[in-house]
DNA sequence: TGACAAACGGACTGTCGGTCCGTATCATGA
DNA sequence: TCATGATACGGACCGACAGTCCGTTTGTCA
């Protein structure tokens, strides 16, 4: 790895965080151009597609930094986020947090799953398919192995940004009720 | 109703069949644009826009052509899928259907959910709220008010079209695989 | 401090959804 | 059949946006 010059670091701090705070107050994400985080950074937009290369880059960078906590809870966390866990607490827990990241970060979320671009990527991502392999893993003992690839989507459908921003908006519903749904839900989806 | 002039209703007809056809030969709905169509239909692009307002609408409205059949059986039909039907199948039935129909029209599925708009509208198009009302009934009787409401989407979720393209195409899933699977999870999830 | 590599920034490009308005076509009734 | 008004046509045009290019500035290090 490269030393990074001092004025390129600044400048990525500058952008990570103008890009962050511009997502957290739009209305909708396709209303934040990149025009836009350019000109609250600071920065020239050549700066900002040389450090992030494009659009979906950028808002992965952002969500990488939100999401760092949790997946340090999950690679080597205590119970029960940790490896220690019993698997159907587990997967639970991880359902649940991944459920309040997404809540607390809507329109980041949105953002980057609502895929501006034109292709459609959200299942080939390193993320998704990361956390996907987990939850099939941790349910492929209780569930056949392709039973559980497909219990560990459906468990995943029922958290993406678009729907929980839905119920939020659409149906008012309050964090603390959909997570309890989302809990039951969980806990009767690996019943048998 | 206003009478429509002959030469509206050939080009009404005209576009609609170059958007289904484009669509249906793309490899991503992205690489579709207005002009390609207009191009396609032999007609400018100011009356595609007269005719349909915006590119959503468009595919709506292709859509809708493509839907129609299965809304009729909903509707009027026999069982497993008609009103005669006892809730679980026909809930079952239903969801095994509009799956069929994703399938087989995974493209324009996808350019119609996959937004290219700003607003992520899916939860409150007309066609999902529909659909989601009528799931919801049929499982209140059996589950609480709000639960059947969450379930209804839940069974929706997995039947996404990026889902099922993605089951297709990333995971190399048949379509009766996909179907028998989908099968056993809605059982499932309606069973106490 | 000088010199060079690295980084900067904003004008520029290509594309796309959507609009506008002068022109062509259809329907009607005399 | 033809005149006439209403309706529809079509493609040049517009504004916005992601992404590029390159002349200029800045940091680094000897």
């Amino acid at each position: 790895m490269e030393e990074e010059r001092a004025d390129a670091a600044r400048n990525r701090k500058a952008i990570l965080e103008a890009t962050d705070e511009l997502f957290a107050n739009s209305d909708s994400p396709g209303e934040v151009s990149m025009d836009d985080i350019a000109r609250a950074a600071g920065v020239g937009k050549g700066t900002l597609f040389r450090r992030f290369g494009d659009r979906r880059n950028l808002i992965q960078q952002v969500y990488a930094v939100r999401l760092a906590p949790l997946r340090e809870q999950i690679e080597k966390g205590p119970a029960p986020l940790g490896p220690a866990s019993p698997p159907r607490e587990r997967v639970s827990a991880i359902i649940d947090a991944i459920a309040v990241v997404k809540l607390e970060n809507a329109h980041l979320m949105l953002a980057l799953e609502g895929g501006s671009g034109p292709t459609n990527d959200l299942y080939e991502s390193t993320d998704y398919v990361a956390v996907h392999g987990l939850l099939r893993d941790l349910v492929a003992s209780e569930f056949g192995k392709s039973r559980a690839s497909w219990i560990a989507h459906s468990l995943l459908a029922n958290i993406r940004a678009d729907l929980l921003g839905y119920l939020v908006n659409g149906e008012g519903m309050s964090h603390s009720d959909i997570r309890s749904s989302l809990r039951d839900f969980v806990a009767h989806t690996l019943d048998h």
